[in-house]
DNA sequence: TATTGTTATACTCTATAACTATA
DNA sequence: TATAGTTATAGAGTATAACAATA
């Protein structure tokens, strides 16, 4: 039934890894590896959920023809008409150099344009188009109906409890407490 | 205060993306991205924790002279001593081309070494040296350590009920309910 | 003829450095 | 002289294909 291992490949969109996907910890008595009790990590557990969830929502992207990283600059420029490259570089931790081949890609697409700030004719100020506008309106659809059947399965009082607790666990690797959007990645992106 | 923007990247160890750490998601019922109320994303939080966890973990173990993947090797050769190198492969979800260069590089620091099996000679059975072992108990000693600083704000209640959460969630991006050791990461692994 | 492991090659992605046009 | 954006280049990392030894 397996396929052959030449072709196998071919068709895996097996992209980044599995970050600790492969990882399967001891118990914390330092216990064998195969003891009876299997000890469940949180950090691993946590790990492996979220690889899980940001690559079903790439997969869930793909039809759109976006990739997470160009959602993130649509809607960096939504919040912020006019902002320029730099200033969203900055933001999102890109290179100056990755900005103008990701911002070429979405202009190309007719998603959204620049233009020269009147101020400083160096910069570039960047607008999204009435397409840009819309397609960014479908991906918030998709990644709303992804979310909606992620908590399925909870009820309001059990999503607020996993934010809390994810919020308590998360303190410990850098995440700032009250994750208030446009705020909260930033500590993560600069170390 | 901010380095300038040449040499600042220098020292960034910026591998791979936040996954979704740049994106802020909209409230549920489709209001604009800067509403009052600001909406957590469960996905989104739960992404973006577990990546900070895994990052931080590969900083951890860096003093090591480990890389998450080499760990993931060793731990599969401890636990199976003396499978062939394609078994491996193929439980990790790697190319057998890529397998040689992990494999050569733990082998060229004495970590594991390479037999013949003596019934398929084209076979290679791998086995951990002492030095592996040593290495693998100090790299478990280091998740342990890490495991605990996470949970350490939380009860013994408290952390079930997160895992608990946790896989209700995960069903949905295809992590199987009972996520025993050893059979875990498959279902991710090849789709 | 098929399979294990290997080597060689091509391709993608990202970081660094050099360049331009403005300031 | 410094800065915003661009282009060009080099370096990882990874997938594909060709190959040698063995079955």
């Amino acid at each position: 039934m397996t396929p052959s291992r030449r072709t196998q490949a071919a068709s895996a969109t097996r992209d980044a890894e599995a970050w600790l996907g492969n990882l399967e910890l001891a118990r914390t008595d330092g216990a064998a590896p195969d003891a009876e009790q299997p000890f469940r990590s949180v950090g691993f557990t946590i790990s492996t959920t979220g690889y899980a969830i940001a690559r079903r929502f790439q997969e869930l992207l793909a039809p759109l023809g976006l990739h997470p990283r160009e959602l993130a600059l649509l809607q960096a420029v939504a919040r912020d008409e006019g902002v320029t490259q730099q200033a969203i570089a900055e933001r999102m931790g890109l290179f100056p150099s990755r900005m103008v081949a990701l911002v070429d890609g979405l202009e190309k697409r007719r998603l959204l344009k620049r233009r020269h700030n009147p101020d400083d004719r160096r910069a570039r100020a960047l607008y999204l188009t009435p397409k840009g506008h819309q397609l960014l309106g479908r991906a918030f659809a998709v990644a709303i109906e992804q979310e909606q059947l992620l908590t399925s399965e909870l009820t309001d009082e059990e999503r607020e409890q996993l934010l809390e607790l994810l919020a308590r666990v998360g303190i410990h690797v850098g995440i700032p407490p009250g994750v208030h959007p446009g705020l909260g990645h930033a500590a993560l992106a600069d170390e």
